[in-house]
DNA sequence: AATGAATGAGTTTTCATTCAT
DNA sequence: AATGAATGAAAACTCATTCAT
């Protein structure tokens, strides 16, 4: 098949990816072969790495594009935003987001691709927050944990969760008590 | 040969589990051979297997052993316990701890450590917060999301953070109004 | 589609068989990919495979091209022909005769191109020495270490190595003495 | 097998040399795969790694213990030595041979291997013919030329060859006349 | 009890070659 | 005639685990 189209070279690498992302959601980076994508996106070997160098280039391309794809949805409004955010978090790309932030321990490209990724809600938090920068990492704390617990299969309802961090966060912010709550 | 003193059996486990520990969190389990942990343990291949099953095994082992040492050290009181916990979080421990979520993913084993893990101090927020389980969550949320930001090297201070999540749970449960913050 | 000229089937393959050579001069025959070819002559991977059968095919062609044109070099006087060979000897034609020297001992293909390249100058020394085959062999193996030689860039000069040549040979053949030199 | 003899890592060792020698000497480098020699040594693949890093490794070691072996024999007389030199060579280190001098234009390291072999005699023999450093990459010449014909399996006889390069030699040196011979 | 040599299945990756267009 | 996407069989190398000593 000489020079084919762009929509083709786009849909298999799409392919490709997609194979890739179920994977590693299912049995991790490192227990996923290259023969298992090789199996699972019903490509051969030699034309996937026509596609990407190696599995880490996959895990990379997999990430830019989960966030580029999250950026989109995350646009609109941020004060209602945050509370979507959490509620349309699910089980399969939060399998996939562990694995992600366990190699970004490894890899210091994925860990500035999930910076980045992190970096701009964050500062947007912080400035509808005036500013409070812990304040916002705390509301990203709440997302982050969310997304562990729907991984491991707790029964977590995201629309509960949500509703509890309503909650808690429109509470009048009232001079700061000394009691504490566990 | 000679049977040796239990306290020497013990010696030698932690010496192997703290290699390994070690070992894990700079490199994650995946990454790290057993030839590593023999080297950085300076015990012999045959030897580790006379103390563990595989690697999975010594998994397994130091998260228990971790799971008790916090128990240990969480147990007092509910009320500052939590705060504290936030305070006590480390770069090394968060490192391991990420390896272990994501290694959670494949081993029913060490998923139900995690979770028996978290199970206890979840319970016992719930009994404090009046049984609210989903705000119960949103604490461990919080610790968790802590526990990853450390683990990134992001500039995050435990102390401050905790501060920031004290300002927080301290707030009047006052109605809830409808207003949303981001 | 359309049949194309003699003259255009044949540049194609002196394109493909010139880009070849550099690339086996360059790297050796292993080291070098079908892709490198490809690459290095501008022609398409599928063309390539309608003027040579596979790699082994194009080892062959450009050692006869090489020999033919040798040949085509060597022919008038003998007498002079064979300082003249030594004094030609370039480093690019060397690393590829090298690299073929030890293809020979693979493919019997090969061997019998590079022994008749060989056979032929060999028996006309042996005709002018009256027949004395071992010392064509000599005058032989001459060329093949210089050609050695140059290929490894030691700092040989053909010029001076043939007048070295030259004066040895130019020695008057006296009553064999017993005394040997190293 | 615990912490084994010397003896017992040196046989094991020259086991795998000598098995790759054979497979190199019939095959060529490129043509051998670590299956090969792993089958031909009949040890394991994993502990041929432990003695080697590669194939490379293992050409550098053999073209280093064939060097220290031979400069071995070399040793007592200068001027007998080049002619018993010439008698010695056989067809398998010939094969070996001319397959290191192909690699040796691909590796550096190898390069400098079979250059370092190579000036020591040369330079002896320059000694001997009062520092006529192009006749003495003459008598290189003659040597490496009869190694490649006896690699490529050429009637030559050492013997005869030896006898017509003494021949030569040995005529007295007179003034070189412009006669030149093809 | 302790060693570390030995195994061999499994991994990633390359590359000559084919063939639909 | 010409393209280059696609294949899949090797290749080099690693590593958890065993077992003779």
């Amino acid at each position: 098949m000489p020079k084919v189209s762009d929509e083709h070279l786009a849909a298999r690498r799409r392919q490709i990816l997609e194979a890739a992302a179920r994977c590693f959601a299912r049995d991790g980076f490192h227990r996923t072969s290259m023969q298992d994508i090789v199996r699972e996106s019903g490509i051969s070997a030699g034309l996937v790495y026509r596609y990407f160098t190696g599995k880490d280039d996959m895990i990379t391309a997999i990430v830019t594009d989960w966030h580029e794809q999250r950026a989109a949805r995350l646009a609109p409004d941020p004060a209602t935003a945050y509370l979507d955010l959490l509620r349309s978090v699910g089980r399969d790309d939060s399998r996939l987001g562990v694995q992600v932030w366990a190699e970004a321990l490894r890899s210091p490209e994925i860990l500035a691709l999930v910076k980045a990724g992190v970096d701009g809600p964050r500062a947007a938090a912080a400035a509808v927050l005036g500013g409070d920068d812990a304040m916002a990492r705390v509301l990203v704390a709440i997302y982050q944990g969310l997304v562990l617990q729907t991984a491991w299969d707790e029964p977590v309802d995201p629309a509960t969760f949500a509703t509890a961090v309503k909650s808690l966060l429109s509470r009048p912010a009232g001079p700061s008590s000394d009691e504490e709550q566990p």
